[in-house]
DNA sequence: TTGAAAGCGCTACCAT
DNA sequence: ATGGTAGCGCTTTCAA
């Protein structure tokens, strides 16, 4: 390469990261070379002799939904903004497979690392706090955060949205989720939090498949609530994927929502509010949640240090939308 | 590292890789180091000595909806237990980002590339050209693949979906596009072609909104739709979740599906059996087309360069569901 | 503005 | 089974 256009190994360098400080003649030079060989600089040595590498790694739970779509559309604008590249690598819900992103994003030197969830392997932990790179935790609260968190209590979420539920008048309220990941388990203890609390006629029930949530499941779920119980008179579902299938099965073998059941989601989804019945969900603020996490790293990088807390809580809202209704039965 | 535990730093290298290959007491002492120091070996420095990555890259132009997933998720399970690690970037529909990803992809000497569509700048088919590379693309059929081609004809599924429509009787056949990839510019074709093929009473009517498709903008579609011109007999939607909203939208201001009019989608997506009225639609077998491609950039890599086609066009299925029927108007 | 030398942290190769 | 040597392809530092 460096011989093809007659420089040294050092000017292709800055002519290709600082085009300015070469002169003319040899820019052009190096770029006819460069294009002619489709030359692509080997990040792994730049990233070696630099100790830079221009990326910040993102640890989803899943890609097979729509879940963290808005989540990660806020990740990508502010990083990429920034002028960091984005490496988005899927834990499928393991924690063992979450240990294992780890390892490959340090391998590679992340400058920063933003992951879902407060609960991780002991190993994960161990690495995330010596690694020394800004890590921050999201969606969730945690009791004691690695370094930065931004996110939401799912228990008290959970608690509130079924609270909601009993407000209307409902007493038989189920919960519905498919694979149980820890946050669903948090919301899960603040249905059964706000059931017992609500009296002995609160009994929950709980119906779960243990699949990657999607809106077929929800429908598949709902069936099986038809099948094995009496209907309950109102649904917590753990993610609008699940309600909005529940809905659709519900329309299909006629049951009216929300005049028979009340359907309740939760994160307000992109399809929730343009639903028909549009569906009432716990909105968890998702695109917020990622820019804040982005921007926080970002700050972190730049030495800014902002006086900000290391702990925001962005909290939730529940949009009572048309799933929902008062008891009628 | 190698001096915490007292050995050199290639037997710290090999006890990192095959265990085997150290004495029990090294191995023990090397692990007690690696933990004490949460050490994770620089990538960067491996793969520069080793020149190989151990990873291969996946551009998509989406991750913010659903139409990928279960290409992903096939492309993660083939890659994954045959030791690759799947480095995925969006492009977000930009032939300028797409070009960006290559150029980092290859930076990292990927092993392989797995892009969907075949239509790339000039210096990105040049990039990948050069890169020596396995190079599979996805869900188009090229004229002159890059290489690897595996896909249908999207145009060809287009005139297709169209005739579908037109053999139900439906003279008034609406098209609905969010942002117009080329792959909608594809399909948008077949129906040009199908319409006018059919007669001079068959006009074409294309209703677009240039924004990332999603359940939700297939609602706005379709309220613009009803607006601005007279409600079509039948509407092929560019996809399913263009295809549901307007379900949705429909069913909100009373119009019946399929009576009143019937509607198409293309992918065949998860929630499209499942959906009520269920979804008729194009199915372009996403997760096979991602098995396929990750088992040929697999062969490609292991040398076994098989007895196979370079090019293989998957085909799709038109499902006809519940959301159309024969024209009653 | 350009270049020479050194070294980033690993692994391949060859010894022992 | 273990280690010494060299070198991967860049960038940093210092000189010219």
């Amino acid at each position: 390469m460096a011989k093809l256009a007659k420089v040294s190994p050092i000017t292709v360098s800055r002519a290709l990261r600082k085009p300015d400080a070469v002169s003319p003649e040899l820019r052009q030079r190096i770029d006819a070379a460069v294009h002619k060989l489709a030359y692509v600089p080997n990040l792994a040595a730049s990233r070696l002799a630099s100790s830079r590498s221009h990326s910040v790694g993102v640890i989803v739970p899943t890609l097979y939904n729509v879940i963290f779509a808005e989540y990660l559309r806020a990740l990508h604008e502010v990083f990429l903004n920034s002028g960091f590249q984005v490496v988005v690598v899927n834990s499928r819900y393991s924690q063992r497979e979450e240990e294992q992103a780890i390892r490959t994003l340090l391998g590679q030197r992340v400058e920063a690392i933003i992951i879902v969830g407060v609960d991780h392997t002991p190993m994960s932990r161990h690495l995330l706090t010596q690694s020394k790179i800004p890590v921050i935790e999201t969606f969730e609260l945690a009791d004691n955060p690695i370094h930065i968190n931004i996110g939401l209590s799912q228990a008290k979420a959970g608690r509130d949205a079924t609270q909601f539920l009993i407000d209307l008048g409902h007493r038989k309220i189920g919960f519905v989720v498919g694979q149980q990941d820890i946050r669903a388990a948090a919301r899960l203890s603040g249905y059964k939090e706000a059931m017992e609390k609500a009296g002995p006629e609160y009994q929950p029930m709980v119906t779960s498949i243990p699949q990657h949530s999607s809106i077929a499941l929800g429908s598949t779920l709902l069936v099986s609530l038809v099948n094995h119980n009496e209907i309950p008179e109102a649904l917590f579902c753990n993610d609008d994927n699940l309600a909005m299938g529940a809905i659709m099965k519900c329309r299909e073998i006629g049951i009216k929502v929300p005049q028979d059941i009340s359907i309740l989601g939760f994160h307000d989804l992109e399809f929730a509010a343009s639903a028909s019945p549009s569906l009432s969900t716990v909105s968890t603020r998702l695109y917020e949640i990622g820019k804040l996490a982005a921007e926080a790293a970002v700050n972190e990088l730049s030495g800014k240090r902002l006086d900000v807390s290391t702990q925001i809580d962005v909290g939730y809202e529940i949009f009572a939308r048309q799933s929902t209704g008062k008891n009628k039965r």
